[in-house]
DNA sequence: CATCGTATGTGCGATACCGCACATATTAAG
DNA sequence: CTTAATATGTGCGGTATCGCACATACGATG
């Protein structure tokens, strides 16, 4: 696969990528040696990669080599070459900075984000001041979906609550390779179905349990998605999501503390113990991280 | 609607079915006459087409042309008609019944449905014994939105909470017809949006709004997709959906009817002053009905 | 250092809703 | 008619959450 025809002196370098099922084998031909790893743990096993004893050259060329050809994005990368190189000309990096609205109710959608890393929150509200998140967007699903499914202005409110970056492209663009691209289509179609299961959940979830669960449910599915155990987070910004009184968080987070499952210290948050705090949140964490576990499941292929 | 005028007579069936805006043009071509009227309205227009007084003809005919070109459901009848003829014979008319499921979570869809008349309720659900409904569908949608986006599986409890009739479809069948037909595709897609929409405005409402307000959103959001002002619903039904105590149902029930905006004896409910009940219940009414109303403009074209 | 804005902790009365218990009305079945 | 099953109305104490008021802590800025 991809553009490992670069003339760069890689003399040690990978010769050839074949991807093959679900994992990416790389082949270094100097060495005789070659490396196969799960897409799923690209992070992890550029890391291995790149270890000294093991690959001796240009870390970074690898690395974005890498990165063009396997994006940190769960949709693309489950594009075959054909179908990623192709929109790959149209995709551009961004940062994702904290608290930027990606999108306002009602505002037309110029761009759609693929998140790498960070996340970003969805938002339904009632009366403009009261809001609650529905989804949230880690680097398994895209912001835009309203596009992809044919509509100009966006119906919710969608806000980066961690940061990190993300690839956009045009909204024009991904309507005419969706139109062209069954696998694109395919994969997009499978993350919204996942998506309409999450706002589900959370809808139920929201109604019956209570606020220490919900707390510990988000931050499960944070923690899940930025991968640090560590994140800096205002009581304000998570009454929002959960939609309940500032009060309300400061309790349920002293709650938490108090069992020693998190350390919150004026906006920075860390899981001391994750496994008790999956107990502490309600079953619907389980339920719909096994759902997206399975979308992850069918998409790559 | 409109141009039906009682003196025209039929000699024979319309001879050309024209679909034109989202009116349908129907040409007599005996007379030199024609008639538009609105799909809104059909069934409506139907009946009154089939008035002794007004058709002479062989009723039956006319009537399965009618149910022919243009079925009673918002997404086939925004087919244009070669469209819609391919679909025709996979479709089968079945009757809705009451408290029927339609789909379990967890169980392989085997049909999609496309209502023509009824309500078929969208549930979620913590734990089994706590549901809460989080979308409605009637004639302006279909159940099996998650085969449509290439799952097999339902992810949530589809249960018919008022009667009727819909077009079933193999789901197979379904997925063919997708795969090679842009318009129906973008129908759908159009629909999906809507839903999530519906889904993610109910959630906030769920959290924000009193069973009070909810309760009268409901019954608004039933009567527009039954058109009949009266149903039958017990108060345990109503728990389920609402997602509250069955005693909370019958106090809020109460409440509207000492305002006198429904009368409720024994689970026969009317509506008793629409315009009231709209301005007792929460904004989310107008809001979820506004996306529904731009939907079905932007689908009939 | 002083100041100010922002974030956080806490307490208290009000309220919406829950859970349960029980009475009553209606319909269905024997 | 009797009985059972189902649907509905009501009352009461308990609890989660709200709304508000206020005290406190921290960080940025001058």
């Amino acid at each position: 696969m991809s553009g490992f025809s670069e003339k760069t002196s890689f003399a040690k370098a990978p010769e050839t990528v074949a991807k093959t099922g679900i994992s990416v084998m790389i082949k270094a031909v100097p060495q005789g040696s070659f490396f196969i790893f799960d897409i799923r743990h690209l992070e992890l096993s550029i890391k291995h990669l790149l270890m000294p004893s093991a690959v001796n050259h240009d870390a970074t060329v690898l690395r974005r080599i890498f990165q063009m050809s396997i994006p940190n994005n769960r949709l693309l990368s489950a594009l075959d070459s054909g179908s990623f190189r192709k929109l790959h000309s149209k995709l551009e990096t961004v940062p994702l900075e904290f608290g930027k609205d990606i999108y306002q109710p009602g505002e037309i959608s110029t761009f759609v984000y693929f998140p790498e890393s960070g996340i970003i929150s969805l938002l339904s509200s009632v009366e403009t001041d009261s809001t609650l998140e529905v989804g949230i967007v880690g680097n398994e699903g895209m912001v835009g979906i309203g596009v992809f499914l044919g509509v100009e202005k966006a119906n919710n409110h969608a806000l980066v609550q961690g940061e990190g970056t993300a690839f956009r492209m045009r909204s024009a663009d991904l309507q005419a390779a969706v139109e062209n691209d069954n696998q694109l289509r395919r994969v997009i179609n499978l993350y919204v179905h996942s998506l309409i299961t999450q706002i589900s959940q959370t809808a139920a979830c929201n109604r019956y349990h209570d606020i220490e669960s919900r707390l510990a449910r988000w931050l499960l599915m944070t923690q899940d998605r930025m991968r640090s155990d560590e994140f800096r987070i205002t009581q304000e910004f998570l009454s929002n999501m959960l939609g309940v009184r500032r009060e309300a968080v400061s309790k349920a987070a002293a709650g938490l503390q108090s069992n020693r499952l998190i350390s919150y210290s004026r906006g920075n948050l860390s899981i001391l113990n994750r496994k008790d705090l999956e107990k502490t949140a309600c079953r619907c964490y389980r339920v719909i991280k096994k759902d997206y576990d399975d979308f992850l499941k069918e998409s790559a292929f």
